[in-house]
RNA sequence: CGGGAUGUAGCCUAGGGGCUAGGGCGCCUGCUUUGGGAGCAGGAGAUCGGAGGUUCGAAUCCUCUCAUCCCGACCA
């Protein structure tokens, strides 16, 4: 066999190159940083926004779309929020031929250019709350990118609310940091750990940023998706206000909660091996691959036998019939392993003999022979059982790489040497923090919900422990 | 922005002053094959990243430049 991906224990990162180039999930584009998602990556895309929109939708948010470029002066309206940005903006100066007289901001995130917009949409509590989501691309101009871990332009969701209190506005945070964690485990097989960011790791303009938080294959920690808590900070910049029900005018409360195709990288980092992609059933736009093995003589009944165990699948799960009659089974075995499809069915002459099919599962690699009119069945409960083996080996490696440690030299042994998630106290004291990422690269990750100090002690001070702190290396 | 690496056909690569730039994969044609990346035969495909220079002669040497990847710094 070829030996078209690097393996993880030779280079992790060459590997993930690999993986994203020869399942041809996206490739290189002629401009620095970005990078063009092939069918395959999109069709892995198309899935998260059909699963997540119908999540939006269930908890009462509408999709609309903001334009593209924003006024320079808007970023400006948030001190926090154009601190954080305004090194990585692209801007357009010149366009139809002369200079701007306004530069226009090609959009990092949406806030500004919709809560100018909300300003003009609300004034009385009655038309609150506003539950508004976007499907958009934006552009941050990044010193070093990767294939979808962190490109120049990349597609995401943002989901933009206003509310009439701040705890409307906090629980809407959480709700959907839940649906994000619910969607990340449930259909990803990806377990998250739910927190709060610490507050150099914020969002620049919120006033609490929550986090999903996954481990990935190499122990570093990758930040799946947030939402933010921006309290009253973009409705006094854009001086958005709502007549309340006693009469008074106030100020707005704000959300927003994105998730991007960073998504795909993470699934990439979860669960794939050496022979390529492997995707969770609940993504995977082909579910299921049925392999035809036959000679000359026989490809008539071969063919005919698969067309037929095809048609009673088709209408249950997205199955292809790979009739391609270019390559051998052998080639095609190892491409829709590279493409990472859950369940491959081989078809051959030994099997139409006995009346059976023989199910190959991706994340194993085990074959089963089963009845071929029990086939369909068959298929349910191993696509159900590969689901659930994914999330399960994925949250048992997680377990076995989380430690818990109250001493700093010992923590930064684990850092060094094993690497993974690190469980500690910590004061809150962003000194403490600071020190830990310098010395040791490790960077405090999350907060998790419904966990104070336990009793602890700062691994870094030894004071008292104000909370208890995810601790690990990022991407 | 620092460090490293690489640019020769769609992809991987050989050649490091000299004659028609060699091979593998892939692609096209035909035949044979088909239970883990098939075989044979024939064929198409290259201004050697770009510019300038040295030379009788440059893919090869020199200078500059551009691009990409990897590592680091930075990073809602």
């Amino acid at each position: 066999m070829a030996d078209k991906i690097t393996s993880r224990n030779k280079s992790y990162s060459q590997w993930y190159v690999d993986i994203v180039i020869q399942a041809k999930l996206a490739d290189y584009s002629p401009v620095k940083g970005c990078m063009v998602i092939r069918p395959n990556g999109y069709a892995l895309w198309e899935k998260m926004q059909e699963i997540l929109n119908r999540m939006f939708k269930e908890t009462g948010h509408r999709n609309a779309y903001f334009p593209l470029l924003i006024p320079d002066s808007f970023i400006k309206k948030e001190a926090e929020h154009v601190e954080g940005f305004s090194p990585e903006l692209a801007i357009v100066t010149r366009a139809g031929g002369d200079k701007l007289d306004e530069p226009l901001v090609i959009r990092p995130t949406s806030e500004t250019i919709i809560w100018s917009m909300y300003k003009k949409w609300i004034q009385s509590y009655r038309d609150l709350p506003l539950l508004i989501n976007q499907w958009a691309n934006v552009v941050r101009w990044e010193k070093r990118t990767r294939l979808f871990l962190r490109t120049t332009e990349f597609l995401w969701q943002e989901g933009h609310t206003a509310h009439e209190t701040a705890e409307q506005a906090q629980e809407e945070t959480l709700k959907m940091l839940f649906v994000y964690q619910k969607f990340a485990e449930e259909y990803m097989a990806i377990p998250v750990i739910a927190g709060e960011k610490s507050e150099s790791e914020k969002f620049a303009g919120a006033v609490k940023t929550y986090t999903i938080e996954a481990m990935m294959q190499d122990k570093k920690a990758l930040q799946a998706g947030t939402s933010h808590f921006l309290g009253q900070n973009f409705a006094k910049a854009f001086d958005v206000t709502f007549q309340s029900r006693k009469g008074g005018l106030e100020y707005v409360w704000a959300t927003s909660w994105g998730v991007s195709t960073r998504l795909i990288g993470a699934l990439i980092m979860s669960h794939s091996d050496d022979k390529g992609l492997v995707l969770p059933p609940e993504l995977a736009p082909i579910k299921v691959v049925i392999v035809p093995i036959y000679k000359n003589d026989t490809k008539t009944d071969i063919m005919n036998y698969a067309d037929s165990l095809y048609k009673s699948l088709m209408g249950k799960y997205s199955v292809k019939l790979d009739d391609d009659d270019q390559n051998k089974p052998g080639w095609k075995f190892s491409e829709w392993e590279l493409q990472g499809v859950p369940v491959r069915i081989e078809i051959g002459p030994r099997d139409m003999e006995k009346n059976q099919v023989v199910l190959a599962r991706r994340d194993t690699g085990e074959k089963i022979t089963v009845n071929k009119q029990h086939a369909a069945e068959e298929v349910k409960n191993l696509l159900e059982d590969i689901q659930n083996n994914l999330f399960r080996r994925a949250a048992g490696f997680r377990q076995e790489n989380t430690f818990n440690t109250s001493g700093y030299g010992e923590f930064k042994e684990i850092i060094n040497a094993a690497g993974g998630f690190i469980q500690a106290g910590w004061c809150g004291s962003p000194t403490c923090e600071a020190g830990i990422k310098k010395e040791t690269k490790a960077t405090i990750r999350a907060l998790p919900l419904a966990h104070d100090g336990d009793g602890k002690k700062c691994i870094y001070c030894g004071g008292d422990a104000a909370v208890t702190a995810v601790f690990a290396k990022a991407y």
